[in-house]
DNA sequence: ATTCGGTTTAACCATTTGGTCAAAGATATG
DNA sequence: CATATCTTTGACCAAATGGTTAAACCGAAT
């Protein structure tokens, strides 16, 4: 049961769902386990939200817009590109690792088949994409970085970012024998290695 | 239905429960499902695999296992070692590609918490990570490549090839709109863009 | 205190789902 | 042919699961 601040019986709904779903998936997930940790009656859910549908609509949508919102804004500033490359890296790596089953969930569900809500919000939600490449753009023409491609970009950093986080399970069993505390570890030293590589795509010669 | 050859009945299951858990995952999959896309009774799923249990872990064991012996191998031949990085990074795109939805399927099953049978292949497959290791060390010996971390080398070249592919849905609607085609032919770009990343990482100066 | 709205509960329901079983079909073996 | 073994089927079952409903509860306004 759920019970950090005083929360309202919708909020300890949501706090409990968003926790089973993450880690079920929307078809592994219980209504009798959401209620169960959510510490009220199964038919309280339904009161809250009418079916299981409605409610995994209600915790995807607020779990993605709150993950995705930090990838696109930490651009916007005004600093030094490298300057504001490193904060992200930095800040976006401390919140995967603080949200380890997040990206998993969120792309999980997106790759499931049929009438799939997750595509849905994703599509709705009108990510405006633009705004980085503007930026990339932009220092392109100011001659501060190569003359790359601003998707490519995007994706390397996300890539490099991310992947360590979702495929955890297989690489620390690979890699480390399955022995967690030095996974976490090496993960903390990755930062300087993502920054370098990326860098080292864009650095002018 | 699956016939494309002259399948036996176990075959024509293990096919069929394949791609249902593929797209579904080990929650989502339905047995009555398999037995249809089969072609056959459920009882038949039973009477050849005990429980559904047991047929998804037959069907992981054997995609899992078909998927990593491709990742380790490839470096094992006696040729230059970018030569060797050049074609593995094609191959294994070419094969990502092709199965799109298997590093899904795998990385998925493998988060899922509690009695994780996906833990347990992996486990006992006892991967051996130090060949690759030795090889990228010889290399350092021999003065072909930069002194890097191999674990480093393996993991960023894992993150660039296989989350462009995994967060598919994601990236595709963020950066293209949701234009298949576009994504597919940006995909197959990336070929030279991810060599080059790798090949940055660990070229002598 | 009574009424009224929102909230919570227990009991219940229909459907889905994994799984069993006995009998019928095949197929090979003597 | 007869018998034994392997394969396949349809009918069936028990448990799980999403969802409903009527009644109880409870705080605030009249």
């Amino acid at each position: 049961m759920l019970e950090k601040e005083i929360l309202n019986t919708e909020e300890k709904i949501l706090e409990a769902a968003k926790e089973i779903f993450v880690n079920e998936g929307s078809a592994g997930a219980r209504m009798q386990e959401i209620a169960d940790k959510a510490g009220i009656n199964k038919s309280l859910l339904h009161y809250y939200f009418r079916s299981k549908e409605k409610l995994f609509e209600k915790v995807f949508s607020i779990t993605f817009s709150k993950l995705i919102t930090k990838i696109l804004n930490i651009f916007e500033s005004d600093e030094d590109f490298f300057v504001k490359l490193e904060k992200f890296i930095e800040n976006y790596l401390d919140i995967l690792f603080k949200n380890r089953f997040i990206p998993m969930f969120i792309i999980s569900e997106l790759n499931k088949k049929g009438n799939n809500i997750a595509v849905t919000i994703l599509k709705s939600s009108n990510i405006d994409f633009s705004i980085f490449v503007n930026i990339v753009q932009k220092e392109i023409r100011d001659g501060k970085i190569k003359d790359i491609d601003a998707r490519n970009l995007f994706i390397n950093i996300l890539s490099l970012c991310i992947f360590p986080i979702v495929a955890r399970p297989l690489i620390e069993e690979i890699i480390f024998e399955g022995k967690k505390n030095n996974y976490e570890i090496f993960l903390a030293q990755r930062k300087d290695e993502i920054f370098n590589i990326i860098k080292s795509t864009i650095i002018k010669i």
